[in-house]
DNA sequence: GCGCGGAAAATGTCAGACAATTAAATGTAT
DNA sequence: ATACATTTAATTGTCTGACATTTTCCGCGC
């Protein structure tokens, strides 16, 4: 018997819920292998397509890996970092695209938790993540730099410093925040005057990364979240003067 | 012609993420209709069913919704903040219980990011947030409730005192952060003696929130943060001793 | 004008087949 | 006996065609 709880249609869905939840929940291992899709299928009592359904959605969201040939079939994935990264930058950026949420408080946001990894980083930081932060410095100032590309530099750079806090946990709950508002920082037009600016607030935070000064990196990132945000409301309000 | 990246098959895989890109960068906006399946096996040259598959992969992402019927059919969906939180959370989860993170690692990203909220909390707390934590509090006050029930009930306080800050977006990217914890902290054995204590610094930080003093906030969240990892690393210490 | 029923379009599901891939088992030559 | 080549079996990947189910629309009769 199998009388179910959603009461209609979608098997793959409610089979893919049964073998997630099984992962989630730790009563299946990383690295077990599922049954074959043969055998899913009749325990199921349903067709191989409708297994192999259920299976692509798993596979989705990195919850398993499969493996063609003999011995191959399906696994319980050991989720990565890279991996987690991806999936959450995805749908952070999404849930910003598509809720319209205001330039302002995603700016908070993001600048709210940068600001909370400051000290660790000036604490932590390694030779490497300073020179990452000074590269991506010398970048910014290139004259040819696209708005895009400048954007880009400006993440990796933010990147470096969230990093620089060496705690993966971390980097992997802030990845989301910083990475989602590359969208949203690309609809700033840039003047050559403000990318000098934030260039000059980006030395200034490396500087104090590098002097390991806890309290003048957090100053500066709040100096340069005030500069974002009145960037971004300028730009806002020229957009809404336009389509008017 | 269709010499795509990938030399190897998988082709759902590669329509998934087609579709997935044009969504990502904006070619597809909100509720528009996907082709139907006949429509997209043939323009991709492929059978329906490897069509069904890509379609599930996006459906297993909440970035498309389908719909049965004449007029039915794949739609690009608005991402919803609970859904947004869900897989969030589960991809928070999975990592955090797929790769032995230390518990201080885990609870250092937690302790940090929330404390990034406090201020903003004890500034903007309505009476509703209040009433919540207020209402967590005595339940966790209450003799009988189990372990897991008092974990539950502590991640809905912490809940409470982040979406007090009243930011959409910081809500949803600290969900990851404290909710994948529960199952680290449910580790933890709670004698009745760490519960009271854990209790008297809930009603603290209340206090605090209460009186919009954030100060004060944060030096009660970063005594709770102290007070449970020396409370983790006991537990870790006994687990480790019992297992030699 | 209003309800009712069928047509049409779409997804959901199934069955059976074949192709492709891979590791183990088997066989063969040195 | 060992190393190498070949077969074999298991499993996923893909295709074809069919039927079931759901939903909307349109026309028909009243």
């Amino acid at each position: 018997m199998k009388t179910d709880s959603k009461i209609t249609s979608d098997l793959s869905a409610q089979i893919a819920k049964e073998i997630r939840d099984a992962i989630v929940d730790g009563r299946m291992i990383v690295d077990e292998r599922l049954p074959s899709e043969a055998e899913l299928a009749s325990e199921f009592n349903v067709s191989r397509p409708t297994v192999r359904e259920a299976l692509k959605r798993l596979a989705a969201q990195s919850l398993i890996r499969t493996q063609r040939g003999a011995f191959g079939g399906a696994f319980v994935k050991r989720l990565s970092y890279e991996e987690a990264y991806g999936q959450h930058i995805t749908t952070s950026t999404l849930l910003l695209s598509m809720n319209a949420v205001r330039f302002e408080t995603a700016c908070e946001a993001r600048y709210t938790l940068e600001r909370a990894c400051a000290p660790m980083a000036a604490a932590r930081r390694s030779p490497d993540h300073l020179a990452t932060m000074r590269a991506e410095i010398h970048r910014q100032t290139q004259p040819g730099l696209s708005d895009e590309s400048f954007c880009a530099s400006d993440v990796t750079f933010h990147r470096a410093l969230v990093d620089a806090a060496d705690n993966p946990v971390l980097s992997y709950q802030l990845a989301g925040a910083v990475e989602a508002m590359q969208p949203l920082m690309n609809m700033i037009t840039f003047t050559e005057r403000s990318r000098e600016t934030i260039v000059g607030f980006h030395t200034e935070i490396a500087d104090a990364v590098e002097a390991r000064d806890a309290e003048a990196a957090d100053t500066k990132l709040e100096a340069l979240a005030a500069y974002t945000l009145t960037l971004g409301q300028d730009a806002m309000e020229k957009r809404a003067r336009r389509s008017e």
